[in-house]
DNA sequence: TTTTGAGTTGTTCGA
DNA sequence: GTCGAACAACTCAAA
């Protein structure tokens, strides 16, 4: 049986591998990741960091076979299929706009199939359409038919029989970047499944509330997992079936955003750059700044946003709720093109993925996908006392209030030491923002 | 075929 | 303090 190449991308583990499985059925593996500059370059460092460490979990798994090799990888593959004479070379399949331009470009430069099985979704992209067979633009309608259409079962652990092939030159890893204090959690597919054990047995049961609540542990954690598939949604959504909460249903949806996103950007590959509704390109937007500025570092003055900046630079996570307000506080107070806060997200986020990332941003501009009613601008104070009562999450993040009890945290201005440790006063006038956001969408001819 | 109701995550205003 | 309406308008599926 003639050896075959695992080109692994973002499916960073062996168990529930169904490339991992096909690839097994020739003789021996080589199992190979490319380290493309196309994509290293623009990641940031904690995603560089993130990925440096799962490729050394994933390594010592394999007992030390897996091949690293830097460029291009339409040289490289064909570099290692002619040393190895591997009759194939399977991969997971990418859905990204890079991704599948890039394995187009492989597969005609390879002389042997270029094999893939399965994607890193529970639902391939362009897999959910409506009756009449166009893609659905909505989500609830898109999770309806995506729930009723079901997805498929674990594949299991890695087959018995396999064999990695040893001996083939490698470059080794590429060296793992200075974080400078930014904390990274564990990685690696044990981690990974650890995480979701972790989660299921405590914070699932009330997800559905406590997911909203950023001082609190209470969600997955797994996103980063999830993008370098060091565990795959089909893992989750199998286990899942076995909880029934609100927590539990609450959580599959998310995993059904997931792909919803991904099946976007997959029919729309232009909606990671440009606006998913065109005429939103004419909406009147300031360019970016000195403001812009003080929101990348955590200095607007609104202790909510501020905190949520400042946890994305300690952490290169931040929770979701938070994403959403600072994300409208660039987008509807700053009046910035959301393309530069995605950006600055995808340069620091451990989980930076493009479609949900974007997409997400889209969704907070009014431009994306829903019915997006353009007046949904979010106070960061009203989403700081609602969802940070105590003010425990703003002061964790934001020292110089820490002198300021419960939820007064969130507003500084309003206490007479407030300032007293340095805080920053607030760079804009959150109603009057408002009113000027209103009166842009207003303006936008239809 | 047309109509209708509902749609992840909101805020403000006035009764 | 609570509550409903208004903000204005697209997609989808059921009736």
């Amino acid at each position: 049986m003639p050896d075959t190449v695992l080109w692994l991308r973002r499916d960073l583990r062996l168990a529930d591998h169904p490339a991992l499985q096909a690839a097994a059925q020739g003789g021996r593996v080589v199992p190979l990741f490319v380290v493309d500059p196309r994509l290293w370059q623009p990641a940031g460092d904690p995603r560089r960091a993130w990925l440096v460490r799962s490729l050394r979990d994933l390594d010592e798994r394999m007992d030390g076979a897996l091949v690293i090799r830097s460029g291009d990888p339409v040289q490289v593959l064909a570099g290692i299929v002619r040393e190895t004479g591997a009759a194939s070379v399977h991969v997971t399949a990418d859905a990204g706009p890079y991704g599948r331009e890039r394995d187009v470009a492989v597969e005609h430069a390879l002389d042997v199939p270029l094999v893939r099985t399965g994607t890193p979704y529970a639902v391939g992209p362009g897999t959910i359409t409506k009756s009449d067979g166009a893609p659905y633009q909505v989500f609830t309608p898109f999770f309806r038919a995506w729930r009723d259409h079901g997805w498929p079962r674990p594949a299991g652990p890695p087959p018995s029989g396999l064999r990695w092939r040893r001996g083939v030159d490698s470059t080794g890893l590429p060296p793992e970047p200075d974080l400078a204090g930014l904390r990274l959690p564990d990685v690696g597919e044990d981690a990974a499944l650890e995480r979701w054990r972790a989660f299921r047995e405590t914070a699932l049961p009330t997800y559905d509330t406590d997911r909203n609540l950023p001082a609190r542990n209470g969600t997955s954690r797994l996103s980063a997992h999830l993008k370098y598939g060091e565990i795959h949604p089909r893992t989750l959504l199998a286990d899942l079936a076995r909880h029934r909460s609100k927590g539990a249903d609450v959580f599959r949806s998310e995993l059904a955003w997931r792909d919803f996103y991904a099946d976007v950007l997959w029919r729309e590959p232009r909606s990671a750059r440009e606006y998913l509704r065109p005429q939103y390109r004419r909406l009147a937007y300031e360019e970016p700044g000195p403001l812009f500025q003080a929101w990348c570092e955590g200095r607007t003055g609104f202790p909510f946003v501020d905190a949520g900046m400042r946890q994305l630079r300690a952490e290169g996570w931040v929770h979701n709720r938070v994403r959403m307000v600072v994300a409208s506080f660039l987008v509807k107070d700053l009046h910035v093109e959301w393309q530069h806060g995605a950006r600055y997200f995808l340069r620091w986020l451990r989980d930076g993925d493009l479609a949900s990332n974007n997409h997400g941003w889209q969704w907070v501009a009014g431009s994306g996908t829903d019915a997006a009613p353009f007046f949904r601008v979010f106070n960061p104070v009203t989403q700081g006392t609602k969802f940070d009562p105590d003010g425990e999450y703003v002061r964790r993040y934001v020292p110089e209030l820490g002198h300021l009890p419960g939820g007064s945290a969130h507003e500084p201005w309003a206490a007479p030491d407030g300032y007293a440790h340095g805080y920053p006063a607030r760079i804009v006038d959150h109603a009057a923002e408002r009113r000027s956001a209103l009166e842009r969408f207003a303006r936008l001819p239809s």
